[in-house]
DNA sequence: GTTCTAGAAC
DNA sequence: GTTCTAGAAC
């Protein structure tokens, strides 16, 4: 039991966790180790919104295993990476992913910090805990935030990184869709948490498009709004995927504000499979969305319709581009415009498990091998 | 999202 | 026996 207790402080004193608003609309919030810490619609967060709650979320990290749980007391929705946490329950809030504190608005983060000799980290020091016998309120727990670096701007003009498309079989080995951004921890400590197979230091894998758009080995062409990736498991011949620079976890935080990216976007999607077109007129090719994406960073996929990949492999592979559960980006963009809103297609997941057939003759097929080469000549 | 693998299906 | 899949783990 002292080891245990020991271990705890061991994490207590060299990892520290915070949450960061997104939008740096206020400084980040220390969320001491198994402190809860209550936020919602308060001056310190700068919320106003009234379906937002005084006590809309109960956050209570864990340094020790880096992740923290995220509890819902308001009576409106809040987000992890665009899926709901049901009220009274907790979900797990790991490093990049996107907290929501309410109806998809007031997107936060949290990060940890290395040890307490980390430079990066000296400045912020972390203050009493906010319980009733420290008589601390939560604005004491605010403190001054170091001042961001300024990203850089890419170019105005469209860059094309590698404008000789071909099919994508060749692709690297090399684990793209894992983590491997720079961490905030320091070396010292990176080899610290390293050595400790309790405290993973990788992100969460639905963060790997986050990684995969700052790869030059995947980035086909970006602007000032979008960058356009090779999918590094292509389901087809061709199968590419356009994400917003913006931070935008899913089509369901989208609003009518976001109609001109997302005709941008499939815009982009078009040209690169006219591209393909011109020299090969046979392709076909669709341009959508997952119902629900399993990545987050919301991203439009551009797949040839013959399907031919040996990453293609299952039917939850299939089912999620040749049924309603791939919404063509017109369809997304049409609900913005009429009402507003993304419909929420969360029911939409049980199609993945229906039952295999040809999405040209619509013919059942009996397993995966024998779609295969069905589609390879079926021509409807 | 992928990988791995036990057990079902053949 | 081999092939295939679904679900757990990551």
């Amino acid at each position: 039991m002292r080891i245990f207790y020991r271990l705890l402080k061991m994490a207590d004193d060299t990892v520290k966790c915070y949450l960061e608003c997104c939008k740096s609309s206020h400084p980040k919030l220390p969320l001491p180790h198994n402190v809860p810490v209550i936020i919602g619609r308060t001056p310190e967060l700068g919320i106003t919104d009234k379906l937002c709650s005084r006590s809309q979320l109960e956050l209570t990290s864990n340094c020790y295993k880096r992740y923290v749980l995220v509890k819902r007391l308001g009576a409106n929705t809040s987000q992890i990476n665009g899926i709901d946490i049901e009220k009274n329950k907790s979900s797990r809030l790991e490093e990049g992913q996107d907290l929501h504190v309410v109806n998809g608005k007031f997107p936060h983060r949290v990060y940890f910090t290395g040890c307490q000799n980390d430079t990066k980290t000296e400045k912020a020091v972390v203050p009493k805990l906010p319980t009733k016998s420290t008589g601390l309120t939560k604005s004491d727990l605010f403190i001054k935030q170091p001042e961001r670096k300024k990203l850089k701007v890419s170019e105005n003009k469209s860059k094309v990184l590698n404008s000789k498309i071909k099919p994508q079989e060749k692709f690297s080995s090399e684990s793209v869709y894992a983590f491997d951004s720079p961490s905030p921890m320091s070396s010292r400590c990176e080899k610290k948490a390293e050595s400790n197979k309790r405290a993973p230091t990788h992100k969460h894998w639905s963060q790997g498009l986050k990684a995969a758009m700052e790869d030059p080995e995947l980035v086909v062409q970006e602007d000032e709004q979008i960058v356009v990736i090779k999918d590094k498991y292509p389901k087809a011949k061709y199968h590419w995927l356009i994400l917003p620079k913006d931070s935008i976890s899913s089509t369901k935080n989208l609003s009518t504000d976001n109609i001109e990216l997302l005709k941008h976007i499939l815009k982009v999607g078009q040209e690169l499979a006219t591209e393909v077109m011109d020299k090969q007129p046979d392709v076909e090719f669709r341009f959508g969305y997952h119902a629900v994406a399993s990545m987050s960073q919301m991203h439009m996929h551009v797949i040839s319709q013959d399907f031919q990949s040996s990453s293609f492999k299952t039917k939850k592979h299939w089912n999620s581009f040749t049924t309603d559960y791939f919404v063509d980006a017109t369809d997304i963009i049409n609900e913005l415009e009429t009402g507003g809103k993304v419909k929420d297609r969360r029911t939409m997941t049980s199609l993945l498990n229906e039952p295999l057939k040809c999405h040209r003759c619509k013919k059942p097929q009996k397993n995966i091998p024998t779609l295969k080469k069905h589609i390879d000549s079926c021509q409807k």
